[in-house]
DNA sequence: ATGACTTATCCAATAAGA
């Protein structure tokens, strides 16, 4: 199976380079994040053209989440356990079974500044994470993906100078991510398909990606059982390039587990 | 060149992103 994560910033706008990149990538499951529409508006006719069934948690403007799938969509899951709001809850994370594999699409929130009561709730909405992957965790192979808003480590910025006192960086952050994989996941890093660091995120300012001012912020968290079996996994930079692109590049990790109906 | 912000929204100035 192949599977994939892309947070596409806004699918509307995205809708022509989502699609032609699915036809090129043929992932069996895509986690896609910052949908930026309705759950109504969701573009699902069109990729259903490609094969692909949907799965949306969206609700307009900001956040958003999907799942799309060749292989399967069954137990569809909006919302973490006891998700926090902001002040009200946020459509940030959908789960489903798709060939067997339970795969969630998360958006975390970003958190602004440490300090701020945005940071505050991002850190209390990866606790949920933690209790839900916790909660769902053992019986199927078990994926999370998206975009984490967290960079594991200081090798995963262009410069860790750049980002003192910012959030992203910061322990409790790093810590939440740490709960994760005690719960039981691991950090399938994907392979850089140029430089050295697997960055999936460069800012539009200042001609960020050209110069590779990059982060690793989206992450692909599965269980141990599944991650053994991981042929292949990349970020796919090439889909940062060009006209109109998102500010993220998509994650693919091609996994040996066959699909199971 | 991979190239110097982009998105949706009360349609235009703003909030949000990270």
């Amino acid at each position: 199976m192949r599977l994939a994560t892309w947070n596409v910033n806004s699918v509307t706008a995205r809708l022509p380079r989502l699609l032609d990149w699915l036809a090129t990538t043929k992932p069996d499951v895509v986690c896609l994040q910052e949908i930026k529409c309705s759950a109504e508006a969701f573009p699902a006719a069109a990729v259903a053209e490609l094969g692909y069934e949907t799965a949306a948690h969206g609700d307009g403007r900001w956040n958003g989440v999907a799942l799309l799938s060749k292989v399967g969509l069954d137990a569809v899951t909006r919302g973490l356990v006891d998700q926090p709001g902001f002040p009200d809850p946020e459509p940030r994370a959908i789960g489903a079974t798709c060939g067997g594999v339970r795969i969630w699409s998360v958006y975390v929130p970003n958190g602004r500044e440490p300090g701020h009561a945005h940071y505050a709730y991002k850190l209390a909405w990866l606790t949920a994470l933690r209790n839900t992957v916790a909660a769902e965790l053992g019986p199927a192979p078990f994926v999370v993906a998206g975009d984490f808003n967290v960079a594991p480590t200081d090798d995963d910025v262009w410069d860790p100078a750049a980002f003192v006192g910012a959030t992203h960086v910061t322990p409790p952050e790093r810590e939440a991510l740490a709960s994760l994989r005690e719960a039981g996941l691991v950090d399938v890093v994907p392979r850089p398909l140029k430089y050295d660091h697997p960055f999936t995120y460069w800012d539009y300012r200042a001609g960020a990606f050209p110069k590779n001012l990059g982060m690793r912020i989206d992450l692909f968290y599965a269980d141990a059982a599944l991650a053994a079996t991981v042929s292949d996994a990349y970020v796919d930079r090439d889909a940062r390039k060009g006209k109109t692109p998102s500010d993220h590049a998509p994650i693919v990790v091609d996994v040996a587990q066959s699909v199971v109906a």
